[in-house]
DNA sequence: AGTAAACCCATTGACCCCCATTAATTCCCA
DNA sequence: TGGGAATTAATGGGGGTCAATGGGTTTACT
Protein backbone atom coordinates (compact mmCIF):
# COMPACT_ATOMS: atom_id res chain seq x y z
CA UNK A 1 0.00 0.00 0.00
CA UNK A 2 1.26 3.40 -1.02
CA UNK A 3 2.00 5.90 1.77
CA UNK A 4 -0.39 7.86 3.46
CA UNK A 5 1.35 11.25 3.95
CA UNK A 6 -0.04 15.04 4.11
CA UNK A 7 -2.74 16.97 5.65
CA UNK A 8 -6.02 17.24 3.34
CA UNK A 9 -8.83 19.91 4.17
CA UNK A 10 -12.31 18.63 2.73
CA UNK A 11 -15.03 20.28 3.51
CA UNK A 12 -18.18 17.59 5.23
CA UNK A 13 -21.76 18.81 3.91
CA UNK A 14 -25.15 18.61 5.43
CA UNK A 15 -25.70 14.70 4.51
CA UNK A 16 -22.29 13.71 6.03
CA UNK A 17 -20.59 13.54 3.00
CA UNK A 18 -16.78 14.16 2.81
CA UNK A 19 -14.03 13.78 -0.53
CA UNK A 20 -11.41 11.31 0.71
CA UNK A 21 -8.53 12.51 -0.46
CA UNK A 22 -7.41 11.18 -3.86
CA UNK A 23 -3.82 10.42 -2.98
CA UNK A 24 -5.43 8.41 0.11
CA UNK A 25 -8.42 6.88 -2.04
CA UNK A 26 -6.10 5.37 -4.78
CA UNK A 27 -3.86 3.93 -1.19
CA UNK A 28 -6.83 2.47 -0.16
CA UNK A 29 -9.08 1.39 -3.33
CA UNK A 30 -8.30 -2.55 -3.08
CA UNK A 31 -9.02 -2.61 -6.89
CA UNK A 32 -8.16 -0.71 -10.15
CA UNK A 33 -11.36 0.54 -10.67
CA UNK A 34 -11.08 3.02 -7.51
CA UNK A 35 -13.57 1.76 -5.65
CA UNK A 36 -12.83 0.01 -2.13
CA UNK A 37 -13.67 1.21 1.71
CA UNK A 38 -12.00 1.91 4.79
CA UNK A 39 -12.49 1.48 8.52
CA UNK A 40 -13.27 4.85 10.33
CA UNK A 41 -13.34 4.15 14.43
CA UNK A 42 -13.21 7.08 17.84
CA UNK A 43 -9.66 7.59 18.72
CA UNK A 44 -9.41 6.62 21.99
CA UNK A 45 -6.34 9.12 22.93
CA UNK A 46 -7.76 12.19 21.36
CA UNK A 47 -11.23 13.77 19.95
CA UNK A 48 -10.42 12.71 16.65
CA UNK A 49 -10.81 9.31 14.07
CA UNK A 50 -8.82 7.04 12.97
CA UNK A 51 -9.22 5.29 10.01
CA UNK A 52 -7.49 2.36 8.52
CA UNK A 53 -7.64 0.32 5.61
CA UNK A 54 -9.78 -3.09 5.03
CA UNK A 55 -6.51 -4.93 5.32
CA UNK A 56 -5.05 -3.66 8.44
CA UNK A 57 -8.88 -4.15 10.28
CA UNK A 58 -8.44 -7.81 9.53
CA UNK A 59 -5.27 -7.98 10.50
CA UNK A 60 -6.30 -5.89 14.04
CA UNK A 61 -9.13 -8.80 13.98
CA UNK A 62 -6.73 -11.38 13.30
CA UNK A 63 -4.26 -10.15 16.11
CA UNK A 64 -7.49 -10.24 18.44
CA UNK A 65 -8.42 -13.25 17.63
CA UNK A 66 -5.78 -14.98 18.54
CA UNK A 67 -6.07 -13.85 22.17
CA UNK A 68 -7.22 -16.13 24.44
CA UNK A 69 -11.71 -16.09 24.63
CA UNK A 70 -13.60 -14.24 27.29
CA UNK A 71 -10.03 -12.25 28.65
CA UNK A 72 -10.63 -9.24 30.29
CA UNK A 73 -7.95 -7.34 27.93
CA UNK A 74 -9.50 -8.78 25.02
CA UNK A 75 -13.00 -7.86 25.88
CA UNK A 76 -11.31 -3.89 26.35
CA UNK A 77 -9.85 -3.90 23.32
CA UNK A 78 -12.46 -5.23 20.83
CA UNK A 79 -15.35 -3.07 22.56
CA UNK A 80 -12.50 0.69 22.07
CA UNK A 81 -11.69 -0.86 18.27
CA UNK A 82 -13.75 -3.26 16.43
CA UNK A 83 -17.23 -2.37 18.13
CA UNK A 84 -16.42 1.35 17.40
CA UNK A 85 -15.15 0.66 14.09
CA UNK A 86 -17.64 1.26 10.91
CA UNK A 87 -16.98 0.20 7.49
CA UNK A 88 -17.26 2.79 4.62
CA UNK A 89 -17.48 3.00 0.88
CA UNK A 90 -16.80 5.08 -1.56
CA UNK A 91 -19.30 6.77 -4.05
CA UNK A 92 -18.64 7.17 -7.50
CA UNK A 93 -17.04 10.90 -6.56
CA UNK A 94 -14.76 9.49 -4.01
CA UNK A 95 -16.94 10.40 -0.75
CA UNK A 96 -17.69 8.45 2.25
CA UNK A 97 -20.58 9.46 4.64
CA UNK A 98 -19.56 9.82 7.92
CA UNK A 99 -22.22 9.13 10.72
CA UNK A 100 -23.61 11.41 12.55
CA UNK A 101 -21.96 9.93 15.73
CA UNK A 102 -18.16 10.16 14.39
CA UNK A 103 -18.99 14.04 13.05
CA UNK A 104 -20.08 14.96 16.82
CA UNK A 105 -16.56 13.23 17.99
CA UNK A 106 -14.35 14.86 16.45
CA UNK A 107 -16.43 18.18 16.07
CA UNK A 108 -16.20 18.15 12.55
CA UNK A 109 -17.95 21.78 11.40
CA UNK A 110 -18.16 21.57 7.94
CA UNK A 111 -15.00 20.67 7.49
CA UNK A 112 -12.02 17.87 8.00
CA UNK A 113 -9.07 17.56 7.99
CA UNK A 114 -7.27 14.25 6.89
CA UNK A 115 -4.33 13.78 8.45
CA UNK A 116 -1.84 10.61 6.48
CA UNK A 117 0.56 8.71 9.83
CA UNK A 118 1.72 6.11 6.62
CA UNK A 119 -0.10 3.40 7.18
CA UNK A 120 -3.23 4.59 8.66
CA UNK A 121 -4.57 8.29 9.12
CA UNK A 122 -6.90 10.04 11.15
CA UNK A 123 -9.29 12.89 10.73
CA UNK A 124 -9.34 15.98 12.42
CA UNK A 125 -10.99 19.25 13.21
CA UNK A 126 -8.52 21.40 11.13
CA UNK A 127 -7.95 24.12 14.34
CA UNK A 128 -7.38 21.08 16.54
CA UNK A 129 -5.16 19.62 14.79
CA UNK A 130 -2.73 22.83 13.95
CA UNK A 131 -3.06 23.01 17.81
CA UNK A 132 -1.84 19.86 18.35
CA UNK A 133 0.37 19.77 15.54
CA UNK A 134 1.64 22.65 17.30
CA UNK A 135 2.39 20.88 20.65
CA UNK A 136 3.98 17.74 19.27
CA UNK A 137 6.76 19.50 17.17
CA UNK A 138 7.45 21.52 20.21
CA UNK A 139 7.65 18.69 22.35
CA UNK A 140 10.12 16.67 19.65
CA UNK A 141 12.23 19.62 20.02
CA UNK A 142 12.49 20.55 23.21
CA UNK A 143 13.25 16.57 24.17
CA UNK A 144 15.50 15.85 20.87
CA UNK A 145 13.72 13.67 19.70
CA UNK A 146 15.22 11.04 17.63
CA UNK A 147 14.63 7.86 15.00
CA UNK A 148 16.36 4.61 14.65
CA UNK A 149 15.80 3.77 10.74
CA UNK A 150 15.11 0.27 10.36
CA UNK A 151 16.69 -1.84 7.36
CA UNK A 152 15.18 -1.11 4.21
CA UNK A 153 13.06 -4.17 2.86
CA UNK A 154 10.23 -4.75 0.69
CA UNK A 155 7.59 -2.72 1.29
CA UNK A 156 4.48 -4.33 2.67
CA UNK A 157 0.89 -3.68 1.42
CA UNK A 158 -0.47 -4.24 4.72
CA UNK A 159 -2.95 -6.99 4.37
CA UNK A 160 -4.77 -7.66 1.76
CA UNK A 161 -3.96 -10.99 0.96
CA UNK A 162 0.07 -11.40 2.17
CA UNK B 1 -15.85 -14.05 6.02
CA UNK B 2 -16.67 -10.18 6.12
CA UNK B 3 -15.51 -8.91 9.33
CA UNK B 4 -17.93 -8.17 11.86
CA UNK B 5 -17.89 -4.18 13.24
CA UNK B 6 -19.60 -1.22 14.45
CA UNK B 7 -22.39 -1.16 16.88
CA UNK B 8 -25.83 -1.03 15.18
CA UNK B 9 -29.24 -0.58 17.64
CA UNK B 10 -32.36 -2.12 16.24
CA UNK B 11 -35.87 -2.50 17.51
CA UNK B 12 -37.18 -5.24 19.49
CA UNK B 13 -40.87 -5.89 18.83
CA UNK B 14 -43.58 -7.36 20.98
CA UNK B 15 -43.23 -10.54 19.11
CA UNK B 16 -39.33 -10.58 20.15
CA UNK B 17 -38.54 -10.19 16.54
CA UNK B 18 -35.56 -7.59 15.51
CA UNK B 19 -33.64 -6.71 12.34
CA UNK B 20 -30.71 -8.65 12.05
CA UNK B 21 -28.04 -5.46 10.79
CA UNK B 22 -27.77 -5.89 6.99
CA UNK B 23 -23.81 -6.04 7.23
CA UNK B 24 -23.90 -8.93 9.48
CA UNK B 25 -26.33 -10.70 7.63
CA UNK B 26 -24.46 -10.95 4.71
CA UNK B 27 -21.42 -11.85 6.69
CA UNK B 28 -23.73 -14.45 8.22
CA UNK B 29 -25.52 -15.67 5.32
CA UNK B 30 -23.77 -19.13 3.82
CA UNK B 31 -25.61 -18.70 0.57
CA UNK B 32 -25.83 -15.74 -1.67
CA UNK B 33 -29.67 -16.16 -1.47
CA UNK B 34 -29.29 -14.04 1.76
CA UNK B 35 -30.70 -16.71 3.86
CA UNK B 36 -28.62 -18.07 6.44
CA UNK B 37 -29.16 -18.38 10.54
CA UNK B 38 -26.81 -18.29 13.31
CA UNK B 39 -26.11 -19.30 16.99
CA UNK B 40 -27.08 -16.84 20.25
CA UNK B 41 -26.08 -18.08 23.71
CA UNK B 42 -25.81 -15.80 27.32
CA UNK B 43 -22.87 -14.38 27.79
CA UNK B 44 -21.08 -15.73 30.92
CA UNK B 45 -19.00 -12.59 31.65
CA UNK B 46 -21.75 -9.96 30.68
CA UNK B 47 -25.88 -9.40 30.76
CA UNK B 48 -26.08 -9.57 27.03
CA UNK B 49 -25.97 -12.27 24.25
CA UNK B 50 -23.21 -13.89 22.78
CA UNK B 51 -23.46 -14.90 18.90
CA UNK B 52 -22.34 -16.34 15.85
CA UNK B 53 -21.67 -18.13 12.93
CA UNK B 54 -22.23 -21.36 12.20
CA UNK B 55 -18.72 -22.01 11.23
CA UNK B 56 -17.26 -20.43 14.47
CA UNK B 57 -20.34 -22.60 16.51
CA UNK B 58 -18.31 -25.57 14.87
CA UNK B 59 -14.79 -24.38 15.80
CA UNK B 60 -15.78 -24.02 19.16
CA UNK B 61 -17.15 -27.75 19.44
CA UNK B 62 -14.23 -28.56 17.72
CA UNK B 63 -11.80 -27.12 20.01
CA UNK B 64 -13.91 -28.48 23.02
CA UNK B 65 -13.89 -31.90 21.49
CA UNK B 66 -9.96 -31.54 22.09
CA UNK B 67 -9.86 -31.45 25.58
CA UNK B 68 -9.91 -33.73 28.01
CA UNK B 69 -13.19 -35.79 28.12
CA UNK B 70 -15.06 -35.79 31.81
CA UNK B 71 -12.61 -32.76 32.91
CA UNK B 72 -14.53 -30.18 34.76
CA UNK B 73 -13.24 -27.08 32.49
CA UNK B 74 -15.23 -29.32 29.52
CA UNK B 75 -18.04 -29.79 31.31
CA UNK B 76 -18.13 -26.40 32.56
CA UNK B 77 -17.57 -25.08 28.85
CA UNK B 78 -20.20 -27.18 27.15
CA UNK B 79 -22.72 -26.57 29.77
CA UNK B 80 -22.35 -23.09 29.24
CA UNK B 81 -21.61 -22.68 25.64
CA UNK B 82 -22.89 -25.56 23.65
CA UNK B 83 -25.76 -26.17 26.13
CA UNK B 84 -27.48 -22.88 26.03
CA UNK B 85 -26.97 -21.60 22.41
CA UNK B 86 -29.56 -21.58 20.36
CA UNK B 87 -29.92 -21.38 16.17
CA UNK B 88 -31.88 -19.16 15.02
CA UNK B 89 -32.54 -18.11 11.32
CA UNK B 90 -33.86 -15.21 9.32
CA UNK B 91 -37.32 -14.64 8.20
CA UNK B 92 -37.79 -12.94 4.22
CA UNK B 93 -37.26 -9.32 6.18
CA UNK B 94 -34.13 -10.17 7.40
CA UNK B 95 -35.28 -10.93 11.29
CA UNK B 96 -34.66 -13.44 13.82
CA UNK B 97 -36.92 -13.99 16.80
CA UNK B 98 -35.06 -14.03 19.97
CA UNK B 99 -36.75 -16.61 22.43
CA UNK B 100 -38.22 -14.50 25.53
CA UNK B 101 -35.64 -16.07 27.87
CA UNK B 102 -32.59 -14.43 26.13
CA UNK B 103 -34.49 -11.20 25.71
CA UNK B 104 -35.01 -10.91 29.30
CA UNK B 105 -31.60 -11.85 30.24
CA UNK B 106 -30.05 -9.27 28.36
CA UNK B 107 -32.57 -6.96 29.75
CA UNK B 108 -33.89 -6.13 25.80
CA UNK B 109 -36.81 -3.45 26.15
CA UNK B 110 -37.49 -2.54 22.97
CA UNK B 111 -34.45 -2.22 21.46
CA UNK B 112 -30.91 -4.03 21.26
CA UNK B 113 -27.57 -2.90 19.95
CA UNK B 114 -25.44 -5.65 17.80
CA UNK B 115 -22.05 -5.19 18.74
CA UNK B 116 -19.64 -6.45 15.97
CA UNK B 117 -16.61 -8.55 17.41
CA UNK B 118 -14.74 -8.98 14.19
CA UNK B 119 -15.65 -12.85 14.15
CA UNK B 120 -18.33 -12.76 16.36
CA UNK B 121 -20.96 -10.17 17.91
CA UNK B 122 -23.02 -9.71 21.03
CA UNK B 123 -26.39 -8.51 21.57
CA UNK B 124 -26.78 -5.82 24.61
CA UNK B 125 -29.28 -3.46 26.00
CA UNK B 126 -28.04 -0.44 24.37
CA UNK B 127 -27.68 1.84 27.62
CA UNK B 128 -25.86 -0.89 29.54
CA UNK B 129 -23.46 -1.32 26.42
CA UNK B 130 -22.84 2.59 26.33
CA UNK B 131 -21.67 2.32 29.72
CA UNK B 132 -19.59 -0.82 29.47
CA UNK B 133 -17.91 0.92 26.30
CA UNK B 134 -16.77 4.37 27.42
CA UNK B 135 -15.55 1.89 30.95
CA UNK B 136 -13.35 0.06 28.26
CA UNK B 137 -12.25 3.11 26.47
CA UNK B 138 -11.00 4.69 29.84
CA UNK B 139 -9.16 1.71 30.56
CA UNK B 140 -7.29 1.85 27.58
CA UNK B 141 -6.66 5.39 27.74
CA UNK B 142 -5.37 4.87 31.50
CA UNK B 143 -3.05 1.83 30.50
CA UNK B 144 -2.24 3.37 27.59
CA UNK B 145 -3.74 -0.05 25.87
CA UNK B 146 -1.75 -1.50 22.47
CA UNK B 147 -1.81 -4.39 20.14
CA UNK B 148 1.24 -6.30 18.74
CA UNK B 149 -0.16 -6.46 15.11
CA UNK B 150 0.69 -10.49 13.53
CA UNK B 151 1.81 -10.29 10.36
CA UNK B 152 -0.53 -9.99 7.47
CA UNK B 153 -2.22 -13.50 6.15
CA UNK B 154 -4.69 -14.83 3.68
CA UNK B 155 -7.87 -13.78 5.48
CA UNK B 156 -9.85 -16.72 7.34
CA UNK B 157 -13.53 -16.76 6.38
CA UNK B 158 -13.78 -18.40 9.71
CA UNK B 159 -15.78 -21.46 9.20
CA UNK B 160 -16.66 -23.53 6.10
CA UNK B 161 -13.63 -25.78 7.06
CA UNK B 162 -11.25 -24.28 8.35
C1' DA C 1 -59.98 -24.46 19.92
C1' DG C 2 -56.15 -21.97 21.69
C1' DT C 3 -51.51 -20.69 21.39
C1' DA C 4 -47.58 -19.69 19.03
C1' DA C 5 -44.80 -19.54 15.16
C1' DA C 6 -44.01 -18.56 10.32
C1' DC C 7 -45.40 -15.96 6.30
C1' DC C 8 -47.09 -11.97 3.69
C1' DC C 9 -47.84 -7.13 2.73
C1' DA C 10 -47.54 -2.00 3.34
C1' DT C 11 -45.14 2.11 4.89
C1' DT C 12 -41.40 5.06 5.88
C1' DG C 13 -37.17 6.95 5.98
C1' DA C 14 -32.32 6.56 5.35
C1' DC C 15 -28.82 5.61 2.25
C1' DC C 16 -26.80 5.17 -2.42
C1' DC C 17 -26.43 6.61 -7.06
C1' DC C 18 -26.73 9.92 -10.59
C1' DC C 19 -26.24 14.51 -12.72
C1' DA C 20 -24.64 19.34 -12.74
C1' DT C 21 -21.36 22.91 -11.32
C1' DT C 22 -17.14 24.91 -9.66
C1' DA C 23 -12.25 25.16 -9.01
C1' DA C 24 -7.69 24.03 -9.81
C1' DT C 25 -4.19 21.81 -12.20
C1' DT C 26 -1.94 20.08 -16.28
C1' DC C 27 -1.15 19.91 -20.97
C1' DC C 28 -0.75 21.80 -25.41
C1' DC C 29 0.20 25.03 -28.69
C1' DA C 30 1.13 29.36 -30.35
C1' DT D 1 7.00 31.41 -22.06
C1' DG D 2 2.43 32.88 -21.77
C1' DG D 3 -2.35 32.00 -22.81
C1' DG D 4 -5.98 28.91 -23.53
C1' DA D 5 -8.16 24.47 -23.47
C1' DA D 6 -8.95 20.02 -21.44
C1' DT D 7 -8.87 16.98 -17.66
C1' DT D 8 -9.72 15.86 -12.97
C1' DA D 9 -10.78 16.74 -8.05
C1' DA D 10 -14.06 18.61 -5.11
C1' DT D 11 -18.72 20.22 -4.11
C1' DG D 12 -23.93 20.69 -4.19
C1' DG D 13 -28.43 18.98 -4.94
C1' DG D 14 -32.25 15.66 -6.31
C1' DG D 15 -34.41 11.16 -6.86
C1' DG D 16 -34.73 6.09 -6.65
C1' DT D 17 -33.85 1.94 -4.06
C1' DC D 18 -33.60 -0.87 -0.20
C1' DA D 19 -33.25 -1.72 4.80
C1' DA D 20 -35.97 -1.38 8.81
C1' DT D 21 -40.35 -1.57 10.96
C1' DG D 22 -45.28 -2.43 12.05
C1' DG D 23 -49.37 -4.90 11.42
C1' DG D 24 -52.17 -8.61 9.75
C1' DT D 25 -53.15 -13.50 8.15
C1' DT D 26 -52.36 -18.17 7.57
C1' DT D 27 -50.33 -22.48 9.23
C1' DA D 28 -48.69 -25.83 12.62
C1' DC D 29 -48.83 -27.89 16.88
C1' DT D 30 -50.76 -28.94 21.31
Amino acid sequence: MALLTGTHINKVDGKGRVSVPKPFRSALSDHADGSGSLFVYRSYKHDALDACSTGRMERIAASLDDMDMFSDELDDLTATILADAVQLGFDAEGRMVLPRELIGFAALNGSAAFVGLGRTFQIWNPDRFRAKQDEARARAKARGATLKLKAAQAPSDDGEAG
